[in-house]
DNA sequence: CTTCCACTATGCAGGTTGCCCAGTGTTCCG
DNA sequence: CGGAACACTGGGCAACCTGCATAGTGGAAG
């Protein structure tokens, strides 16, 4: 899948993203064409989504993070309610789970009461049937990536 | 906080990463020096973490995604779990949550089988007393900030 | 009116990218 | 064994971009 190169690779660009691909060469001891490969090959396979801007939504003022499951009228099945939800902005996530006629959703909102009003968008979404939050009260672990590639690569 | 020509940075950005300032700027219809000054800005407040690699857990083999619900003994308060779960590489995110004593975790795993493994681990981590897991079926919405983006600067 | 600030417009040196090529070592396979 | 396929190296080249600096403009605030 991938490789040792391909995971230094993707911790040297996690840590520096401003590297550039000939001064990540070098710091690789590689060629320049080499990391030119892997990444084109890592970004065609899928594993490298993309080099986006990550935009953190509490430093926009959405510091209320929130999981909700969502149980769904059965008639109708998923889709139209994630289209539903897609609607939403504050609805960073969603999933459906494994209980049946069950989603599960990561939604933001500016404070416990603005949460309200996103909660109130999400149960009038078509199809949605009752709403159970749980509120993050602390993000011990940031999402991350990074030990899973050095777990694969370290083999 | 962010006003429109942020948003319109952050939209081209997000769609086409590998612009640069100059393209960018010349996309926009501004200049050069003010395009990097936002992008400093936002890096500077946080509203732009980074611009790192996202790597897809799926592509790499994990291809499922659960969220488990932890019941944490009282003593010892959570910090010791969550750097006790740092330590598997499974576990991408990790939250605090409102019942007491409780955490929310969203790990991967190879396979259901193999996610039997990871919750074992997570299990055995000092200070879990119980753990609930729910599997992710199909992710409907992907991780997005996008349209919250977009409402905060459409204003 | 003056100051402050963001933005425009421009210039420059040095570094980087995209592209190309020839040569080498490895693996796989008939 | 001979050959093909493949990944990597090391090099060259023109075009482009970045980081940095400068001067000028216009609006907002005191």
């Amino acid at each position: 899948m991938i490789d040792d190169l391909d995971g230094r690779i993707i911790e040297l660009f996690t840590a520096e993203p401003r590297v550039g691909v000939l001064e990540a060469s070098r710091r690789l001891g590689v060629a320049r064409g080499t990391v030119q490969a892997r990444l084109d090959r890592m970004a065609r396979d899928g594993v490298i989504r993309g080099f986006g801007p990550e935009v953190d939504p509490a430093a926009l003022g959405y510091s209320v993070t929130a999981f909700v499951t969502l149980q769904l009228r059965q008639v109708g099945g998923h889709d139209p309610v994630a289209r539903g939800l897609a609607r939403i902005p504050e609805v960073i996530e969603a999933h459906t789970i494994t209980s049946p006629g069950d989603m599960l959703c990561r939604v933001v909102a500016r404070s416990n009461a603005d949460l309200q009003r996103v909660i109130d968008l999400i149960v009038a979404t078509p199809g949605v049937e009752r709403a159970a939050s749980v509120i993050s009260l602390a993000n011990q672990i940031p999402a991350r990536t990074l030990p899973l590639v050095r777990a694969i690569t370290r083999d």
